[in-house]
DNA sequence: TTCTTAATAATTGTCGACAATTTATCTAGA
DNA sequence: TCTAGATAAATTGTCGACAATTATTAAGAA
């Protein structure tokens, strides 16, 4: 009599690697294995409950993504964040997001443009209750973000954004809290890019798009020059 | 049959799994293992000489490059290519590169520029010899990317191009053979491209890439039309 | 025949042990 | 006291064995 195991599906049948995998790669963006540090296998294995096997390939996998990079027979140590690197990341940014808002100008079903308005609409609210900083800047800007990706329906453009330079974005974002500063007027360029999107204005979607990715560079670059003037 | 190929050592002090990682990148971006067809552990482990630890830490990384596709407890397929994907890879690349041309006629020193000039001629002169078709349409061209991706400076702009679509790219044009067709064009664009280098002129060089890259998209896509129509 | 189902084979996932290499520690000599 | 070399400890790399899961085959019933 073999019952079928419906049961049990806790953690879903994913496998150990992925698993942990998924919560390094967490760990990491949060900062609970703070950048530049060593990571020991024996030490992650014990820490997990699991055997170095699996977490081996999941640290081959955090190598993929370059969240840890790794040396032969020395070990791996987390990215460490710099300035140049962010600053690369929005240019990075600049080209792709722009790409993708051209192509979501083109692609996205009118369905998903008006929830694209309704969850404008959400983080105004929840910003105003909060004086417009801490819901907004920290993951609502990516949602946002996020689907304009999505709605390009470019599997490439998505894949290399969402699985490999978000992660980066948003281990920046939690330790540097690295917030734009400016959420009134990123929340008017917001408005403006989904109009453009919504008259299939492809060109002005992808320029507005550049425009205010590259704002938020320069908005960071202002206060990197600030910073180094005070204390040199 | 004890086939003992790929024994030799190259001296270097890299690990197992990072040569067999490479082997089967190169495998896979050369066909020699087909798209679409399944990895099986204990083939490839006997047909490297190696067993599935480190094999499977390689493959854990292709997984991350995405040349391979895994579902927990059944396996990993090498990726299928289509022509959607190709299509998305150009958008991905007009973008990006479009973006390290911009920053290559910010950051490239002259001597990048007059090597890059070089490397022009070199290829002008032999597709001349070979009637402008097959050394361009390999590797040559990509070359010439590569520089200028290199050029820009940025390094996760870099990363990204060269160490993860560069390989999709060639895997594309060693399997479809998709030679641009346009020889002669191309080379006057390129030309033209780094003369806009040379100026320094940013917003001529994003330009100009751009076109040239949408311009062998659209040519990939009017021979996809031209495909349809005859065998629909 | 065709579908279901049990038994079997093959493949993937996980583990612990051992080898190779690097890093840390300690002693000897100047 | 400091440096150099040797020794010891710790860490990474590799392997083979076993468990868990899936794919395949065979048999039987509708």
């Amino acid at each position: 009599m073999s019952d079928v195991q419906y049961v049990y599906d806790e953690g879903e049948s994913r496998t150990l690697a992925d698993r942990v995998f998924e919560q390094i790669q967490t760990a990491i963006v949060k900062g609970d294995i703070a950048p530049g540090s060593k990571i020991t296998e024996p030490d992650l294995a014990k820490k997990y409950g699991i055997s170095r096997g699996p977490l081996r390939e999941a640290i081959r996998r955090l190598e993929g993504r370059r969240l840890i990079k790794r040396v032969a027979h020395v070990g791996a140590r987390v990215v460490s964040l710099s300035f140049e690197e962010l600053l690369d990341i929005y240019y990075v940014r600049e080209a792709m997001e722009g790409m993708a808002c051209r192509l979501a100008a083109r692609n996205m079903t009118i369905e998903e443009i008006a929830s694209l308005r309704e969850l404008l609409a959400r983080h105004e609210q929840a910003s105003e209750l909060k004086e417009g900083v801490a819901y907004y800047q920290k993951e609502g800007d990516l949602d946002f973000h996020f689907r304009i990706v999505l709605g390009s329906k470019n599997e490439k453009l998505t894949e290399l954004l969402c699985g490999e330079l978000y992660h980066l974005v948003r281990m920046y974002r939690y330790q540097f809290s690295a917030s734009s500063s400016r959420p009134k007027r990123a929340f008017a360029e917001h408005h403006r890019i989904v109009d453009a999107i919504e008259q299939r204005d492809e060109e002005l979607a992808e320029m507005l798009m550049r425009r205010h990715i590259s704002a938020s560079r320069k908005n960071v670059e202002q206060r990197l020059l600030e910073s180094k003037a005070e204390q040199p």
